[in-house]
DNA sequence: TCTGGGGTCCTAGGACCC
DNA sequence: TCTGGGGTCCTAGGACCC
């Protein structure tokens, strides 16, 4: 069998790169990205990383070094980025067949078929092309397993001598060794915080120890899942490719406020969006749910103030994805669980038991209407398109409320440049 | 009074990813 | 004063079945 080819495309900086193609002025500057609710750092440009921001850290304790070094700070535009994401990826399918868009940033691209003499060189062409159609630059690892792909994005990332393109395949055994010994356990994909500090105990420190480690042993504390990464580092190709994303098993909707909710009214108001905007997410998929929990919290780095948190779930007779029902559900949970007196950060709600629209099965003694079904569903196909024309939110329902002022803060946000009209880029 | 062996399915919890 | 959101997969253990 021939050998595989995978090429890891990936963003550099991706939100940070998102924010620069529409304004000149941050090219060169440090610039960051931050979490909803401007809470967190959650994308940094190569000059901000050098000053020393960490990544997931709080604005807060960074807020000296964004004063003095005068860093450019945005709030998250995520439909900016999603936006810019869908280019990036279109372009990218322009090149293989068989891609598989991993995240918002990534994507692989199956080269094996393609027969290259020199896929380093098709690299530098995805490269160039990504950016002259997009403005977004992108690193490329080319290697024969994507855990091997991922391990040349990690190598090209520090190092500029290889000009964002690394191509694997045409190293020997010995060579690809010494690159794996520079890549740390805690870099590895698929190794994270506890698994690194178990390996490092055991003295397995670099990517190339663990692809010399006992695989039996790797299996049985790692699981199935390490053991995988020891066989893709031997070059030996076990996570395929996966270019259909199947339909999600969970959707979630959770977030915290933009202040603090001290009112049932309030928190009914939060939870009632949260719930219909799930709703909304299982429409996009074509299915529908039958069982929905419910969340809500206390902010826990506030030691000193009371603390409560707690869950309801609500299994529902019939599958359904229809917004008055499952918003019902929600509030029926949150006022099992409510209570007055404390000071709630954050609420959510995640959908579970997830089930394909046409596998619906009419109830023979039940009330389960098939024709009422349809009607529901109709209605809220009406209302998903006039929110999708108009713009979310433009359809709610009244519980939902109008004033919201728990809604997150995003005080740095940059326009929708290609989203709304009525931001598009003026020059 | 003695009480096997082999399944499946489901759930909770823990790991991971970006 | 200020600390994100949304996913996936795997395993162990319990319930249940024959």
């Amino acid at each position: 069998m021939r050998k595989k080819v995978f090429a890891l495309v990936d963003c550099n900086n991706f939100y940070v790169s998102c924010e620069r193609v529409f304004n000149a002025s941050i090219q060169n500057k440090p610039t960051i990205v931050l979490s909803n609710n401007d809470g967190c750092v959650v994308a940094r440009s190569n000059e901000s990383k050098k000053l020393g921001i960490k990544m997931g850290q709080p604005v807060f304790e960074c807020q000296d070094i964004i004063k003095k070094h005068k860093i450019q700070v945005f709030s998250s535009n995520y439909s900016l980025y999603a936006d810019l994401s869908k280019r990036v990826m279109g372009i990218l399918a322009t090149f293989s067949p068989r891609m598989e868009v991993y995240s918002i940033d990534e994507a692989f691209l199956e080269l094996t078929e393609l027969k290259l003499d020199d896929y380093g060189e098709f690299g530098r062409t995805i490269k160039a092309h990504v950016f002259q159609h997009t403005g977004i630059p992108v690193s490329i690892g080319i290697a024969p397993t994507k855990s091997l792909g991922k391990i040349a994005n990690e190598i090209v990332k520090k190092d500029p001598k290889y000009g964002g393109v690394l191509d694997l395949t045409p190293l020997s055994e010995q060579e690809l060794d010494a690159l794996l010994a520079q890549v740390e356990i805690e870099d590895v994909w698929g190794i994270g915080r506890k698994y690194a500090l178990f390996l490092n105990n055991y003295g397995i420190t670099t990517a190339k120890e663990l692809k010399y480690a006992d695989e039996k042993w790797i299996r049985r504390y790692l699981t199935v899942t390490g053991e995988r990464i020891v066989f893709e580092f031997r070059g030996i190709s076990c996570i395929p490719l996966e270019m259909e994303r199947p339909p999600k098993q969970g959707i979630m909707c959770a977030k915290t406020f933009g202040k603090d909710i001290t009112k049932l009214e309030e928190m009914q108001e939060a939870v009632a969006t949260y719930a219909a905007r799930a709703a909304e997410k299982l429409r996009e998929q074509d299915s529908l749910t039958s069982c929905l929990t419910v969340f809500i919290k206390t902010n826990s780095f506030k030691k000193d103030l009371p603390q409560y948190a707690n869950s309801f779930t609500v299994h529902f007779a019939h599958p359904t994805a229809f917004t008055p029902e499952i918003v019902k559900y929600a509030l029926q949970g949150l006022k099992a669980m409510y209570k007055d007196g404390y000071r709630y950060k954050k609420a959510g709600i995640s959908l579970t038991k997830i089930t394909p629209q046409r596998s619906i099965q009419p109830d023979l003694f039940g009330d389960f209407s098939l024709t009422k079904h349809y009607r529901e569903a109709r209605l809220m196909a009406i209302v998903d398109a006039i929110n999708s024309i108009y713009g979310r939110d433009t359809l709610i329902f009244a519980i939902q409320g109008v004033t919201r002022s728990w809604k997150m803060k995003q005080l740095k946000l940059s326009s929708h440049f290609t989203t709304k009209w009525s931001e598009i880029l003026t020059v």
